[in-house]
DNA sequence: GACAGTATGTGACAAATGTAATAAGGTTAC
DNA sequence: GTAACCTTATTACATTTGTCACATACTGTC
């Protein structure tokens, strides 16, 4: 495998280097210390694995991400970090990075680096715990909890996708008026105010008291 | 690493033991065929890991994981499957499944098994390919690209909080009225009919036309 | 058959929401 | 200093939304 790392603290850098060449299907092609350096060796080398620190003076391992994923979706990007903030862990995946792993993982590193470049993704401990508060979806079964019948079901979930009453009646094949009964029935059964909460209700899965 | 693997494919079991088994830091302690079977086996053994089918008669993997995980947060649970159906995925994630793989990966099973034991998790290339669409997101610095002001962005994040007008007004000591202009600034700027549009947008990033 | 539940509809009404026009004080940039 | 923009506000108006009360019809179950 040919990796290349970025790391703005040079002793991190050589450090990681070491260890990894340890392993024999390793070949460190390059390393850099910043966003710049991470685009620039990674249009050059393009490596099976870019191994990149996330903070960096300069440009952050995040925007590096962003740019190269956006000329090369395959890009194989593993991101390292000290610190866990949900932002950047959101935005890393939204770019579609393959892997992000804590510093403290370093044990890992290896292991992780072929799963990445077999194409899987690995998130270390931390950021495993953390991704099932990140997604989107109470998905139909979900709703069924609550009491809702089939056909409210599906109207949440139309006005979910930001439909208007009219349009969900279209979609339905209902009249205007039921569809807002509905809706009303809705709000009561899980005690919300306004389509915008259960939009966001159906979407994050925040509820109201 | 003492591993557990259910499958209602008898088949399916003895090719994956055979395989597994290969590797020398692998034990199979024990195998089933649906998902009572999963939490029977799994209370009895707590195996490092439980590799299980999601597709099984009876009880499948899924509801088996939910149980599971129920009882214990830390199991460490790795899913294999056939299909790839976006609502399996979320479910799965929610519930605090450690990987989720396609049956098409085998050859890297046993490498996925060891990042899973210890702790990381990993997901197929297929599944990688579809997280980014299941997130949440939207965070306050992607609406600047919109050319939203600040307090324009305020307002976006609290909309998408589920606050009416007034609240909104009374949380940022505005009129009401003044409220309403932004909203209506912010819809003309992204091309949105509603506030529930914007919520929407707001948490899973999609936009109109 | 009576009863409960779901599915569907209506009409009327109050409140919330979105738009438009307009205005004035502030900041920043050229 | 003037143009551009942000912040804040008001008023008036049209539309959408949510609630209520009530009605019909079809499904089951007891």
């Amino acid at each position: 495998m040919r990796i290349v790392i970025v790391d703005d603290d040079f002793f991190v850098t050589g450090a990681l280097k070491t260890i990894l060449e340890a392993n024999e299907d390793v070949t460190v092609v390059g390393t850099g210390a910043d966003g710049k350096d991470a685009v620039t060796l990674y249009q050059s080398y393009r490596p099976d694995v870019l191994l990149m620190d996330i903070r960096m003076k300069e440009m952050s391992g995040l925007e590096a991400s962003k740019e190269i994923l956006s000329f090369d979706q395959e890009a194989r990007i593993l991101l390292l970090t000290t610190f866990l903030d949900d932002e950047y862990i959101v935005k890393a995946l939204k770019y579609g990075v393959k892997g992000y792993l804590l510093k403290q993982d370093y044990a890992c590193i290896a292991q992780a680096l072929r799963a990445v470049c077999m194409g899987q993704s690995v998130f270390g401990t931390e950021i495993t715990a953390k991704l099932p508060g990140l997604l989107n979806t109470k998905s139909a079964s979900d709703l069924k909890e609550y009491g809702l019948s089939g056909k409210e079901q599906e109207v949440a979930a139309l006005v979910a996708e930001g439909f208007s009453n009219k349009e969900i009646a279209g979609e339905m094949f209902l009249s205007e008026g039921t569809v807002r009964n509905y809706i009303s029935g809705i709000l009561e059964k899980l005690g919300l105010r306004d389509r915008t909460q259960l939009a966001v209700f159906y979407l994050t899965g925040k509820l109201w008291e």
